[in-house]
DNA sequence: TTATTTGCAAATCTTTTGCATGAGG
DNA sequence: CCTCATGCAAAAGATTTGCAAATAA
């Protein structure tokens, strides 16, 4: 609820008609900790008793991805989306428990450099993703072996 | 024809029947300077004349990528598949003409201790493509110019 | 011989599309 | 009003699966 006034100002900004599916959208992905599926939207506006048809949820997505509110990127075989935070920032993704945690400082901005020097690329971007356990499944873990 | 050998040897030394299907594969994703997907690689043996059927192509790639002999990778929403090396390496992806280039140094060693020391997470691997303009297409598009 | 691999057809899963209806500015 | 958004059903594209027949060890 506190969402709306702020989500209908990003939509209006943007050119967009405010609708109510898009305000609940938007909220959605944004009260999510994690990045999330269409199918999970879905079923949160369900839960919610939000009727929605999930290819309309399909299709807000992709009106947001390309208005750049949101940042859809590839999980496995789906994809999942976040709030576009114009942050630059990479994802830790934990083998065990599949928990994504933001990770903000970037380690690559030198690293671009070096390709441009080296290579003659002209560098836009890059997509990094780190894998391991979390401190929470380490512990975890470890409490079972005794 | 010079890869089967290798390849049966591969297949052996993992416990896999050595079937024509399997090396052939094997060969093909070996003697491609790109990473490929499913579908490119069932044409490819299809244009030698050799007769596969698709699902015989997706269940050979994973037999192997559960073997680590190949590496599968999503690429927008197909999967595509390249030898695994079993050395440490990335791709720099042209936005334009779509090639893979193989980066060898990975700028990313000294940072997996950062993670673990700051955050407490066990670092297992990560993954990481820098996209760009690759140094053809930067000269094309400057000589459209003119 | 026997466990593994393959072909085929059909199923599944995610995402997209066409078209008629409904709602926002 | 009139354009844009939505619901519904159906399509599309990539990948997987069940089962019977073929093949490697």
């Amino acid at each position: 609820m506190q969402f709306n006034d702020m989500d209908s100002n990003i939509l209006k900004s943007e050119g967009l008609k405010n609708t109510k599916h898009r305000r609940e959208i938007i909220g959605i992905i944004g009260k999510s900790k994690q990045p999330i599926s269409a199918e999970q939207i879905y079923f949160e506006l369900k839960k919610d008793n939000n009727s929605i048809n999930l290819s309309t949820v399909y299709r807000i997505l992709n009106v947001l991805t390309i208005k750049k509110i949101i940042i859809k990127s590839d999980y496995d075989d789906k994809f999942l989306y976040e709030i576009n935070e114009n942050k630059h920032s990479h994802h830790f993704i934990c083998s065990e428990c599949k928990m994504m945690f933001k990770i903000d400082n970037c380690p690559l901005e030198n690293y671009e450099k070096t390709i441009r020097e080296n290579l003659g690329f002209d560098v836009t971007g890059h997509k990094l993703e780190i894998y391991g356990l979390c401190r929470n499944c380490k512990l975890k873990n470890k409490m079972e072996k005794y």
